[in-house]
DNA sequence: AGTGAAAAGTATAACCA
DNA sequence: TGGTTATACTTTTCACT
């Protein structure tokens, strides 16, 4: 799973994980290293999936999706086609930013993000009522945002 | 707060925090617009930092970070300052990705991301010692990643 | 692998409707 | 605002080290 990857690899990935728009000959400045060589390692870095995406970033706020949940989920392990069609449901819910299955007792942590309670709340009736494992839920309500991001901390790394 | 946006900026929304790299002319071709509507409309809404940065995905996994914490933090809320200190803490250090103020006693809820326990352990140790005001916490490891993010549901809109 | 240069594709800005 | 055109960049591809 893990890939090879030299010191020039990771300086690129510490600067496009900030910004994708940089020009490969800016980067190259940057690093010491030509423009075609830097596109060249872009296309590998995206052909072997170390980069997955290249997206914009939204503002929640300016488009009115003010309110954040951290949500804690309760589930029913004993039938697991139950739990597969819950990951599905997850899935396919644009309101929930991020999904994990975490250690405890049958629990996932989600980062649901909605434009007020009341939609909050008819995401989450709809939530229990379509997925019969899911046995309890508590809601946390973020109050403010101290961090957001999915930057990986290569610049960490030694050499 | 909010920012007037027309049904032709969302379009233009949903599609770049999917793939920001579509030029202006192809997401014009799909929205019923022409290239230079798009790049106008594009660099207004970087301008009115609606769209708040353009950045690569990397993929945690295949860089050698394959762990994942949800970590619940109580605090004291007594002394302000320290709070304030604790949010700088938390904005410098590049382990933590993300990190809300929730409701409840004095918690934080921090998304973190190490090569491995000792590194984790490392870092919590420095959490506690550089910060007074934290009480206790409690970490619960990421078993398996549902989704990840930072999408707004501009889809979801009527109209 | 890296560099450098030509060709193709994109973005930016000025102008008209 | 939206569209069109001209200019400047940027990426892509290819020949060479």
């Amino acid at each position: 799973m893990a890939i090879e990857l030299d010191k020039f690899d990771r300086k690129i990935l510490v600067i496009v994980q900030n910004d994708a728009r940089r020009s490969a000959e800016m980067i190259g400045a940057e690093i010491g290293l030509s423009a075609s060589a830097v596109q060249r390692r872009m296309s590998r870095l995206r052909e072997e999936a170390v980069i997955t995406a290249e997206v914009a970033i939204v503002n929640p706020k300016s488009v009115g999706y003010p309110l954040t949940m951290i949500v804690d989920i309760e589930v029913e392990r004993e039938r697991p086609e139950l739990m597969v069609s819950l990951k599905r449901w997850i899935a396919a819910e644009p309101a929930i930013q991020e999904a994990w299955y975490v250690t405890g007792d049958g629990d996932y942590v989600l980062i649901v993000t909605t434009r007020d309670v009341e939609a909050y709340d008819v995401l989450m009736q709809k939530l229990m009522t379509e997925n019969a494992n899911v046995k309890r839920f508590h809601t946390r309500v973020a109050l403010g945002t101290v961090k957001r991001g999915l930057r990986v901390p290569l610049d960490e790394l030694p050499e």
